[in-house]
DNA sequence: AATGAATGAGCCTTCATTCAT
DNA sequence: GATGAATGAAGGCTCATTCAT
C-alpha cells in the first residue's frame, strides 16, 4: 500500500472517529485535535476534507442517522393496530438500546443535541426522522379510532416517544429505576413488553372520557 | 436602602445567576466571563468567593436541588393512590414548566448533568433526590396491589417518569408533536391530566396480563 | 513600581507599537504576534483592550490621525487665495514629509491603505480628513471665481492632492524623479515652493478657455 | 478544437489569472488557492511550473509589463512639446482607466509593490520602465526651454506622473473629488483634458519666476 | 472586601507546499 | 504531464485563572 491512500480511506476514518468522539463528548467539547489524533490523521485534513468542525459535526450526525435508519423496517399494514405498535415501539428500543448493529451513537448524540441544541442538525432531522413520527401517529389514531381529537393523538405520541427516549439517558441515568445497569437482551424485551402495554392501556384510557 | 456592598450581596447575585447560566448551557459552555457581566460583577469575583468555576457549578447545582425541594409539598397519605399519583405528576409538570415558583433550572441542570457528566454533583444527587423517588415507587406500588413485582413496578416509575420529562426540552423539542410551540397554563394543564390517565390506565394494563 | 501597571501604560505601550507595525507592514502583513511581542506584552492584550486585530488597527489609525493633525493651522481667512493655498499645501507636504512632529506613520499608514484598502479606516477618514478637502476646494474656488464649474474645481483640488500626496510613496519611489533619495529640510521646501506655484498656474491654465 | 491540453493552455491559464490576482491584491493577500481556483487548476499547478509562489509572482510581473509596453506608442517626435505631453498623459490616463486595452495590471502591481515591497522585481523595472521616464522628462524640458534647471524639470515630472498616478485607485478613493464614481469614457476625456491643460500651465508657471 | 490588569494554554482555521501516482 | 491527497507551521482568538492593589 503506498503513503498517500486513495483519499477516500482518510475522509471515512476522519469521519468514522468524528462519530465516535462527537457521540462521546458532543459538539463543543469535542475538540477537532482529539478526532484527528484518534483518527491517525493532520489537524488540517477536516478543513480539506469538511470546510470546518461545525460541517464535520454535520456529517457525522448524518451517517450515524442513515446507519441507524438503515435497518429499520416498518410494520405491515394489514397486522392490527396493536401489533404495528409493538413492532415500532421494539424496533425504537433495540436501536435506542444498540442492541442490534449500531454503536449506540446516534442514541448519544441525540442525547447531546438534546441537552445542547447546536442546530446544526435540524434540517437532517426533519427530512429523516420526521417520516417516522407521522406513521406512529398513524398507528395511534388507528388504536383510537376516528373520534380523537388530534391534540389527544399527538399527546399519546408524546408519551410514546417520551417513554422511548427516557432510556437513551439511561447508561448514565442516576434514577436508577432499573435494579442493574448492565443490560441484557433479556432486559430490553421486559422494556419493549412493558412500554407497549402501558401505552396501549394508555391510549385507551384516555379515550374513554 | 443602603448602598454599602457588604459581600454576601455579591455573593449571592453571582451565585444565582450560575445557577441561569449553568441551567442554560450547562457546565462547560457556561463561560465565567459571561456569568459575572450578567451578574454585574468582576470576573474575579469567582476565584475570590467560591475559587474555582468548578465550586461555583457546585455551589449553584447545591442552592438550585435546595430551591426546587422547599417548594415541593408530597401528597397527603390519606387520599387514594390514583389522585395521589395525579398531584404528583402534576407537582413534576408544573416545576418542568416552570408553573409555579422555580425557573426550571433543577431539570435542565439535570439535562445538562446527564449529557456531559462532570460527577461534581454525584453525592448530592443521591442524597437529596433518592427518597422522592422512593415516594412515586410507593404510590404505584399502591395502585398494582401487593402481587406486582418490583420490576414492574420499577418499568411503571420508569414510563411516567419519562413521560414528564420529556417536556423538559420542549421548547427546544424537534418532536414538535404538540402543535403549538407555546406553553400556556392550560396546555399545561392538559398535558398533566393526559400523562395521569394514561398513567394510570397504563399501570392497571401491565397488571391484567 | 508595581509589576501590574495602572493599566493605562500597557494599553499606551500595545497601542504606540501598533501604529509603528502597521505603518511598517500594512493591515494584513502586521501580525498581532509581533506587535505584542515588540511591546512586551501578552497576546491576550490585544483581546483584553481592543477586542480584536480590527479594532486595534482601527484605533492606531485614529491615533495616528490626531497626532498627525493636532498640529494643523487652517491658514488666515484674510489672506489672499493664493497664499492661502500655499500655506495648505505647505501644511500638507511638510507633514506627509515628517518634517515636523510625527514619525511619518500618517503617510504610510495611508500607503497601505490606498494599496490594500481594509475599509476599517472609512468612517473616520471622512470625519477626520473630509472638512480639510473641503477647505482646499473653497480656496481653489476662490482663485478660479465664481464663474468656474464645481467639476473644474473638483478637477484642480484632484491634481493638487494627487501632487502632494505622490510623495507618499517617494521614499520606496521607484520612479526617482527626485535625484537624491535622501530629503533635506531644503529639498522639501523646493517641493512646496514648485507644488505652489504649479498648481496656482495650472488652475489660472484652465480657467482661460 | 481538440480537448487535448497540450500543458502551455494551463500554464497560461494560470499566469494570466495570476496577473489578474496579484493585480487585485497584491503578493500577500493573493492566496494560491484563490489563483488556482479562478484558473481552474489544481493548487499543485503552481509548483509546477513555477515552483513556487515568488516565482509565480515574477513570471506575472514580466508579462504584465510587456503587455504594457507593447500596446505604448510614443508620439511623433515632431509634433510641438505641448501635443506630445497631450499624447502621452493621454496614454497613461488611458491605461490607468483601463479604457484601451490593457486591465490596468501593471499600475496596479506597482501600486502594490510600492506600499508592499517585496524586491522581487526591482531588476525587471529599472530595465523597462526607466527609459519611458526620460522621455517625459525630455518633453518637459522641450516646454520649459533650455534655461530650466534640471531639477525643476524633475520637479514638473512628478507633478504630472503624480497626477495622473492618483487616479489609479480613484475607484477606492475616499477623497472623492469627482462627483460620481462611475467612471465614463466622456469622464476619462475630461481628465485627460484638465490634466493637460493644468500641467501646461503649470509647467509655464514654474518658468517664469 | 473586592477588583482591574494581565496571562498561558489551547482551539479552530488558513495556507503554501510536498508527495505519490 | 498533471493532479488529488495530505501536511506543518503559523495566525487570531477565547477563556479560566492569577496577581497586585
Amino acid at each position: 500500500m503506498a503513503k498517500r491512500k486513495d483519499g477516500k480511506e482518510t475522509r471515512r476514518k476522519l469521519l468514522d472517529t468524528a462519530c465516535e468522539v462527537f457521540a462521546e463528548k458532543g459538539f463543543q467539547a469535542a475538540k477537532v485535535t482529539e478526532i484527528c489524533r484518534r483518527a491517525g490523521v493532520n489537524v488540517a485534513a477536516v478543513s480539506y476534507y469538511f470546510g470546518d468542525k461545525e460541517s464535520l459535526y454535520t456529517s457525522a450526525w448524518r451517517q450515524t442517522v442513515e446507519d441507524f435508519l438503515s435497518s429499520d423496517i416498518p410494520p405491515p399494514e394489514d397486522l392490527p393496530p396493536e401489533e404495528r405498535l409493538f413492532i415500532t415501539i421494539r424496533s425504537i428500543i433495540r436501536k435506542i438500546l444498540s442492541i442490534d448493529t449500531d454503536k449506540g451513537y446516534f442514541r448519544r448524540l441525540e442525547m447531546m443535541e438534546m441537552a445542547n441544541p447546536t442546530g446544526l442538525v435540524d434540517n437532517a432531522w426533519k427530512e429523516l426522522i420526521g417520516p417516522r413520527q407521522q406513521k406512529l401517529l398513524k398507528i395511534i389514531r388507528d388504536i383510537m379510532g376516528p373520534a380523537a381529537s388530534e391534540n389527544a393523538v399527538r399527546l399519546c405520541g408524546m408519551s410514546i416517544i417520551n417513554q422511548c427516549r427516557g432510556y437513551i439517558l439511561m447508561q448514565k441515568n442516576r434514577l436508577a429505576f432499573l435494579e442493574s445497569e448492565e443490560l441484557t437482551p433479556e432486559k430490553a424485551d421486559q422494556i419493549i413488553e412493558h412500554i407497549s402495554r402501558f401505552s396501549i392501556a394508555g391510549i385507551k384510557g384516555v379515550c374513554n372520557s
